[in-house]
DNA sequence: CTTTATTTTTAGACGAGACTAAATTTGTTC
DNA sequence: GAACAAATTTAGTCTCGTCTAAAAATAAAG
């Protein structure tokens, strides 16, 4: 059985090795500062899971998660959304508590409880936030999304994913009637990394900041 | 936050203090026994409760619980009994399953948690086997029921309360008939230790080892 | 091409919680 | 009350995952 600290490091790893602008290689201070732990504990652990095959090290450049590396971690991942998912569906949780419970859950649960939580949800794809789940056998879809900050002026797209890194963020995205589905239209973009206007849906009207058009990901609308 | 290690040897201590034949004392052997670690293990951790006033050590006699130690005791049981419901009624879970799972979750669980599954279930008393439910402010009811084992041939009893030490034995008793609210009668009684014959309900008839009535709890009907 | 700043790794320690082996206390039996 | 068996505690290790401080490697700047 590994540990919740090894499952940890694989989730934060994997998750790191596809955030954007990390050429599959990710850093050892990129995942102290992901799990709140010093450098040298990151490297302790590194060395590790190199050690159990889960990863490969390249001394002073950064970490690639193994295939056996990528399974345990993407069955995380999996555990992970499944039960935001049923926090929410079967709870009544909100969209912003659902990370924090499921953080602790996803460690613990069988694969039965799995099964059953995934059954009851009727097997779906994506998480409460658009995030594509990994399937049983470690598949995970790729939906190459791109985000709203970098549409052009009058490009339109279709929310089909939002970050889930900041609590804070969500609710304001759900105030603004920014949720998945929802159509978007960008109709000036001020210069200098300034907001951008947009219209929401069939009425709506909001003018956002860059980091958060950067936290959106829509699928562009011809 | 108290450690899974902690709140396992605070809950273990609790229920062997209200197992019968035990007077208020738990032995540091029956605490390793039932946590499977070695009786020098039991007895590290035990200086370290005591420490933490969490119960009293009397060394080479036993240990009891302080009222803040059976407080925390109380809470993991509720988590516990609550999730074996939950598991239960919402997600399918047989009776021998529902332990060894929620087992592991009770640890993990918030507040939130525990009072949303209490909500959805509407706010038991009793759990999956007829085990008091300790409230939120960790009282625990105690129903004094008495063991069918104890009952003498004639005697009518309706089960209130299983073991829930063992999931064969759940199993054996469900296919048996015997299972919560049951009526049943002893018969008959074989001498030396012997087996019990019982009527089940309205029609079933069984007999039984004493080691399986003595996991039976009644009220005694007049 | 050297100096400097940053990142990473090494070295050594610590707290939890488990273990085994040995010592101690208790209880029982003659 | 002495001798012995059983239970308990002490002593000393071990693993895991964290930490700080110091050393080493890399990257950036002159």
């Amino acid at each position: 059985m590994l540990s919740d600290a090894v499952q940890d490091y694989l989730k934060a790893i994997f998750k790191l090795s596809r955030a954007p602008a990390a050429g599959g290689m990710v850093t050892t201070s990129h995942i102290a500062e992901r799990l709140r732990v010093s450098a040298a504990s990151a490297t302790n652990m590194i060395k590790k899971l190199a050690e159990m095959r889960l990863l490969d090290h390249h001394p002073y450049q950064g970490v690639e998660l193994t295939p056996a590396g990528e399974k345990i971690a993407l069955e995380i991942v999996r555990h992970h959304r499944l039960l935001e998912l049923y926090l929410r569906e079967a709870l009544g949780y909100e969209w912003d508590q659902v990370d924090a419970e499921a953080d602790r859950l996803e460690h613990v649960i069988s694969e039965d409880f799995e099964d059953r939580i995934d059954k009851a949800l009727g097997h779906p794809t994506v998480g409460a936030h658009g995030e594509p789940i990994p399937t049983k056998d470690g598949e995970i879809a790729d939906h190459r999304y791109q985000r709203l900050s970098e549409l052009s002026t009058g490009q339109r797209g279709r929310i089909r994913q939002v970050s889930d890194r900041d609590p804070e963020l969500l609710r304001y995205l759900d105030r603004s009637g920014l949720v998945l589905g929802t159509e978007v239209r960008v109709r000036d973009r001020a210069p200098f990394q300034g907001p951008i206007r947009l219209d929401v849906g069939r009425s709506g009207e909001q003018h956002i900041g860059l980091d958060v058009a950067e936290a959106i990901y829509v699928d562009v609308l011809r």
